[in-house]
DNA sequence: GTAGGGTTAG
């Protein structure tokens, strides 16, 4: 064997490493017969951690600091490490890490603050994470992505969108991940004209329009109620894969159309990727909200027979939604009792609901005890049994169910709309007047209602769920 | 040797 120095074994290490042969790396690594410097550690810790063996990565970052190599680990070494940490979502250990990190006072540089960064944003704890990116010197766009990224998964979506203005207030210029993510807070706001903003400048900027991307389009296109628009990116990106079919399926299947959504589930199952559950939550969506009883039992069996996939609760949900609002209230309920996952407050409540809608009141009792012995009632479903219970004059059960979300707690955030326009995000609570325009709305609003009874509609009170005093 | 991305029921 020819001699080599310090530097190549690195590179032969690495190249093993990269191609995912770990323990080739390693045998050589065992082998090697000149001193381990840190870049060669380094790489075979990342080795580890890139595969999803923190067991492995951590006891050779251990065996690292006690080794007759007398190496230290650097800002590498640890970024390596957080990384692991934060894809495999181990959090304890990441703390642990940066513990490390202030212990050894290892050097802060850019991509280890930005590592830590991402860290910290994943545990929740965004005030570490925003002094650790003023901290920063030199913020890279990386270290912008890692912010917005943070807060978009974090569902602070608003706060997403401003960081991304003031990035580029400060002369970065965003990238694909970038977009994706801007997208992403699009989708969730409905801020349709800042998505279509994003959408052209990726035309403009030449970006490439990668399935990635793609998917974010079409699902913010979708969720701001341009379906054609979503169809038109999902017709034009090449090589499809299960996210953006899924996507379009569920698009489809929010809006109603059942029929073009099990089209598009027929193309992926001749031409495109295997579906996976997230398919089916979409497929049984689409006959949900169609009201295709038939093919959605065809479909969920389908799902478990042929395509051999465990249905959670989710599938089972959307089932049991579609036979309750079809009166097959027997049908849902012994599905629920069969299921090998354990029923949540949410399936309950879907068919107490059902219930409501059939007046089935026998079926409704034996729900209402599932729904105020769980884990997590919901107080929504709560007022719904007591407005089932009061629909037949069972006032005791009223105030039963009452005393019980008294007793219990149970507390529902207010809900909240909001609407984008011209670039300005409006938000609503229930009967507020916050806006500047309330007045000029709610006159507008009192205009439509009037029109609507002109035009004969006569509003279902049955429905209308009655507000109790302390729930 | 090193940081960041899309889809999930009611």
């Amino acid at each position: 064997m020819p001699e080599r120095d310090e530097v190549s074994w690195n590179s032969i290490i690495s190249g093993y490493v990269g191609s995912g042969e770990i323990e080739k790396a390693r045998d050589l690594f065992e082998e090697m017969p000149v001193r381990r410097n840190i870049v060669c550690w380094t790489s075979l810790i990342n080795g580890y951690g890139k595969e999803g063996n923190l067991n492995e990565m951590l006891g050779l970052f251990l065996q690292m600091l006690v080794s007759v190599d007398d190496v230290g680990p650097n800002s590498a070494t640890m970024v390596c490490l957080l990384s692991a940490c934060s894809s495999l979502s181990d959090f304890k250990l990441g703390k642990l890490v940066s513990i490390f990190i202030d212990v050894n006072e290892i050097p802060l540089n850019t991509i280890l603050s930005t590592a830590l960064i991402d860290m910290y944003l994943k545990c929740g704890d965004l005030e570490k994470a925003w002094r650790l990116f003023d901290g920063i010197s030199c913020k890279s766009l990386v270290s912008w992505n890692a912010l917005i990224t943070g807060y978009v998964q974090r569902g602070l979506l608003e706060e997403a969108v401003r960081l991304f203005y003031l990035m580029q207030a400060e002369s970065v210029k965003p990238n694909e991940i970038t977009m994706v993510n801007v997208l992403s807070a699009c989708a969730g706001l409905g801020a349709l004209e800042l998505g279509r903003e994003v959408h052209i400048y990726l035309g403009r900027k030449g970006l490439d329009l990668n399935v990635i991307l793609a998917t974010a389009l079409v699902d913010m296109y979708s969720k701001c109620g341009r379906l054609i628009d979503a169809c038109l990116v999902f017709v034009k990106t090449t090589n499809k894969d299960v996210a953006l079919f899924n996507t379009m399926i569920l698009g489809l299947a929010y809006h109603g159309h059942g029929r073009d959504s099990l089209a598009v589930f027929a193309e992926m199952e001749k031409n495109g990727p295997d579906a996976n559950d997230v398919t089916f939550i979409g497929v049984l969506s689409a006959c949900n909200h169609s009201g295709l009883i038939e093919e959605g039992r065809v479909q969920f069996s389908n799902m478990v027979k042929k395509q051999k996939l465990i249905p959670k609760v989710e599938h089972y949900s959307c089932m049991v939604d579609l036979l309750g609002r079809a009166g097959y209230l027997d049908e849902a309920f012994e599905m629920i009792q069969n299921m090998e996952v354990p029923p949540d407050s949410i399936i309950w409540g879907s068919l107490l609901s059902s219930c409501r809608i059939h007046r089935n009141i026998e079926l409704a009792d034996k729900i209402g005890e599932a729904i105020l012995s769980s884990q997590d009632p919901n107080l929504g479903f709560c007022i719904l049994l007591s407005n089932i219970y009061a629909s037949v004059g069972r006032w005791k059960d009223v105030a039963r169910v009452r005393r019980l979300v008294k007793e219990k707690g149970i507390k529902k955030p207010s809900g909240c709309s909001w609407i984008e326009v011209d670039g300005v995000i409006h938000r609503f609570l229930v009967e507020d007047s916050i806006h500047l325009q309330s007045k000029e709305i709610y006159e507008i609003h009192e205009f439509v209602t009037n029109q609507l009874k002109v035009e004969g509609y006569v509003p279902n009170f049955d429905f209308v769920l009655k507000n109790i005093d302390g729930m």
